[in-house]
RNA sequence: GCCCUGGUAGUAUAGUCCGGCCUAGUAUGUUCGGCUGUCACCCGAAAGAUCCCGGGUUCGAAUCCCGGCCAGGGCGCCA
C-alpha cells in the first residue's frame, strides 16, 4: 500500500482536476451493480463522487457495502451520461476497512431513523448529511465568536469545572468527591468571568456547565456550552450592544460560508435581525400580555405559554426583555438605584427561546451583602466571592449564550439533543 | 414529579379501537441470482420479529386490564 496520508486528494479537488491520475478515498454511500458496469458512489468530507468500473477486474473479491472504507486510484473524467457531470475512472481500488452489513440506523434518510437510534450510534449518524450540517454550522458558531471577541480586543480564558460549593443556590449541582473534600461541577463560571474581568477588562470562555436538574423537556440538558463574556466599566446596555454584535457577526458569518449546510437543513432563508434589537421591559410585557387578557401580575414568571404569547405580541425574531425584578433574577444583579425592586438583568429571546441571559454586576461588596440577605441567603458563605470587589472593582456586566440553543435556532432543529454531539439528559449518559 | 401518546425484523412502519382467517403485512436495508450507463438503477428469490419487560383476564392476547421500564410531546422544576 502506497502512503496514503501523503497522496490522497479530497473529492472537491478530484472532481476539478480532471485527466490526472489522483487517489481518493472515503466511504461507499451506496454501490449500483449492473453485471457488466459497476458504480460506486463515493463519499469523504469534502463531497461525493461516482466511481465508474468497467473493468470488472478491479473490483475487490468482496462485495462493497455501505459505509465501506476505500482508497481509489484513478483519474477524474468528464462525461454527459453521469448526472454530476463528471466520475471517476479507477485503476485500482484498495478496501481500507470493511464495515458491518446492515448498518444500525439509517444514514441515508431513506426510513427516518429516530432520535434516540440515531443517538445510540451517534458515530454513525455523523455521516448523515444532515446531522453533519448541524455540526458543520455550530463549529460556525463557535470560531465567529471566538473570532469576533478575540478581534475586539477580550481575552479568553478558562474557568474551572470543578467547583468547592454551590454558591449561587438555585439549580442542583453535581457532586463529585475530590480526595477527602466534597465537590461539585460548575453551573455557570460566574464567579471567574468577574474575578478576570475586574482586572483584564474584556474576556470571554467558551465552557460546559452542568445543571442536576431532572428536566426533561426539547430545551434542556444536564450538560450544556456556555459562550460567556464579561466586560469592566460597562453596564447592561453596553453589553447588550455587544450581543447584538455578535450575534449579528455569527449569523453573518454562517449565511456566508454555510450556505450548503443551510440548504441541507432547509435553513437557506436564515434571517439575520436588525440592530439594534428591540429592547421590551418585563413592566412592558406583562402590561402587554395583561391587555389580551392574561392572568398574571407585576413580579410573576412567565408560564410557558406566556412565554409563546409575548413571542407572538413582540413580532421580533430578535428581541431584548430587560429590567426584571430582582426577585427574578440571581442576587448579584444590579438594582436601579432609584428602584431597586428591579434589576438590570436582561434575557434576549431568538427564534422564541431565550438564548442568552445577563446583567449589570454588584460590584459594590455592601451591596452584595444587602442584596444576599434580600433574597435569603447568608453573606457570610459568599465572603470569598464579596472580596473579589473590594480592591477596586470596576462597575461591570456580561452575560453567556446557551451554544446548543443557539445552534437550535439557527438549524431549525426542535430537539436540543440533536445539536450536542453527545448529549447528556435525564437518563443517557451514552455513548 | 404530573398529563397525553407511543414501544412490532437492522431501520421505519401497518395491524391494536371492535381478541380468533396474524402461520404478524409493507417499505427500505441485508444475503444470493440475473442484467453494459446507472444515478433512491431495475427484475427475481431468501433470510430476518422473545410483537419492550412482568403479571392478570380468556378456550384463545401484538390486540383487553394492572404494574414497571423506555421514548416523543405538553407542563413543572431550571443562578
Amino acid at each position: 500500500m502506497s502512503h496514503l496520508m501523503f497522496d490522497r486528494v479530497y473529492i472537491d479537488e478530484a472532481k476539478k482536476r480532471i485527466g490526472e491520475k489522483l487517489t481518493i478515498a472515503g466511504w461507499v454511500i451506496r454501490t449500483r451493480d449492473l453485471a457488466k458496469i459497476k458504480f460506486i458512489l463515493l463519499r469523504d468530507k469534502s463531497g461525493e463522487i461516482q466511481i465508474t468500473i468497467k473493468d470488472l477486474n478491479l473490483m475487490p473479491s468482496e462485495n462493497l457495502g455501505r459505509e465501506d472504507v476505500v482508497k481509489v486510484t484513478g483519474e477524474t473524467v468528464q462525461s454527459n451520461i453521469a448526472n454530476a457531470g463528471v466520475e471517476f475512472i479507477p485503476e485500482k481500488i484498495d478496501v481500507l476497512n470493511k464495515s458491518k452489513q446492515p448498518l444500525p440506523v439509517d444514514i441515508t434518510q431513506q426510513t427516518q431513523s429516530e432520535l434516540e437510534t440515531r443517538l445510540n450510534w451517534r458515530f454513525l449518524d455523523f455521516r448523515n448529511p444532515q446531522t453533519r450540517s448541524i455540526f458543520i454550522i455550530q463549529n460556525k458558531i463557535l470560531s465567529s465568536f471566538r473570532e469576533y471577541l478575540t478581534n475586539n480586543g477580550y481575552i479568553e480564558f478558562q474557568p474551572p469545572c470543578i467547583i468547592s460549593s454551590a454558591s449561587e443556590g438555585g439549580a442542583e449541582l453535581f457532586s463529585i468527591p475530590y480526595f477527602e473534600k466534597k465537590a461539585f461541577l460548575a453551573q455557570s463560571p460566574q464567579l471567574y468571568k468577574q474575578m478576570t474581568a475586574i482586572s483584564f477588562e474584556k474576556v470571554f470562555t467558551i465552557t460546559p456547565i452542568w445543571r442536576a436538574e431532572k428536566f426533561n423537556t426539547p430545551t434542556h440538558l444536564n450538560e450544556i456550552r456556555q459562550m460567556d463574556i464579561e466586560q469592566a466599566f460597562a453596564d447592561d446596555e453596553t453589553v447588550m450592544q455587544v450581543l447584538e454584535k455578535v450575534l449579528v457577526h455569527i449569523l453573518t458569518e454562517i449565511k456566508e460560508t454555510c450556505s450548503e449546510e443551510l440548504k441541507i437543513l432547509k435553513q437557506e432563508n436564515l434571517e439575520i435581525p436588525k440592530i439594534p434589537f428591540r429592547r421590551v421591559t418585563y413592566t412592558e410585557a406583562i402590561q402587554m400580555l395583561q391587555n389580551i387578557g392574561e392572568q398574571i401580575v407585576w413580579g410573576d414568571d412567565f408560564t410557558k405559554p406566556q412565554e409563546k404569547l409575548l413571542m407572538e405580541l413582540v413580532g421580533e425574531k430578535a428581541f431584548f426583555l430587560k429590567d426584571w425584578p430582582g426577585a427574578q433574577k440571581a442576587f448579584y444583579a444590579m438594582p436601579y438605584e432609584n428602584n431597586p425592586d428591579v434589576v438590570k438583568a436582561f434575557d434576549c429571546i431568538y427564534g422564541g427561546i431565550e438564548i442568552s441571559s445577563g446583567t449589570q454586576r454588584i460590584h459594590i461588596p455592601e451591596l452584595l451583602r444587602e442584596r444576599l440577605k434580600f433574597k435569603g441567603l447568608d453573606p457570610e458563605d459568599f465572603e470569598n466571592y464579596i472580596e473579589a470587589f473590594a480592591y477596586g472593582a470596576p462597575p461591570h456586566a456580561g452575560w453567556s449564550i446557551g451554544l446548543e440553543r443557539i445552534t437550535m435556532i439557527i438549524t431549525g432543529m426542535t430537539n436540543i439533543r440533536e445539536c450536542a454531539m453527545f448529549p447528556r439528559d435525564r437518563e443517557r449518559l451514552t455513548p
